[in-house]
DNA sequence: GGCTTGATTCGACATCTGTCAATATCGACA
DNA sequence: TGTCGATATTGACAGATGTCGAATCAAGCC
């Protein structure tokens, strides 16, 4: 589980600048295969929305209609592509974002290269 | 096939910001899965890095080590996914990758709200 | 210690996914 | 028109994935 970066400098290259090596794409493809689920991508936008950035299993699973092992296999997913961790805090255990792998997520989407227009939703650079 | 966004000015809210609603949650897990493979991403990659920011089949196919179908199978599901498009000129079929679906995946992850320390990806592990 | 509540793990199952070989389609060009 | 090269589609199949119920583990409370 190397979610680390390529060694070196090039770090964040987005997509556009160069073809991403086999290595790479396969740590990316990791996270992205984790998102890649309309159950867990609620999951961490309820996380990451609720009070304090962090929730306890019992606060989310509230909102889905699936049995409390299938939250608690979407959340292990989560937590193994590095974009969630947790601690248990006496009876509860609490969820919580790892900001950095989303933004690393980000950063490589970024298709600075490929004129980016600016279309329907154009985040004004900050 | 709706990559659309939300109707009204909600427009690229990030994760962070509130919990994301089922629909939306899954046209954006939709993306996500179409990245959530090595092949995918490298392909991806290869197009947007491809001088004019577009490929023929026959230039990127030669960097894989898979069958044709395949890598067509491949194009026809990031195409689905909304990241792709083509367009056929003569023999050959090129393609090219959609900024504005990147842009918009790229603006979801970024979690404003969940205090994200300092931007590079440093990985700052805590 | 024995209950109760919250959460994870296990085992099973249907479905989805990635891959290939074979075949079909589409354009170019003799 | 027929053939050829470039892509796409089809059909099949092994392996991965999402889901559940049952069992298990962890911590607090009687």
């Amino acid at each position: 589980m190397s979610n680390q970066l390529p060694d070196g400098g090039e770090c964040c290259s987005p997509l556009a600048r160069e073809p991403l090596t086999e290595d790479w794409a396969g740590d990316l493809a990791r996270m992205f295969k984790a998102l890649g689920d309309p159950v867990r991508l609620r999951l961490l936008s309820l996380i990451a929305s609720h009070a304090g950035g962090e929730a306890c299993v019992c606060d989310i699973s509230a909102s889905f209609d699936l049995s409390q092992p299938t939250i608690s296999h979407h959340l292990k997913v989560l937590r193994a592509a590095g974009l969630l961790d947790c601690e248990r805090r006496g009876t509860w255990v609490y969820y919580w974002v790892i900001p950095s792998a989303l933004h690393q997520l980000s950063a490589v989407l970024l298709t600075e290269g490929a004129a980016v227009p600016s279309p329907t939703c154009a985040e004004a650079p900050a």
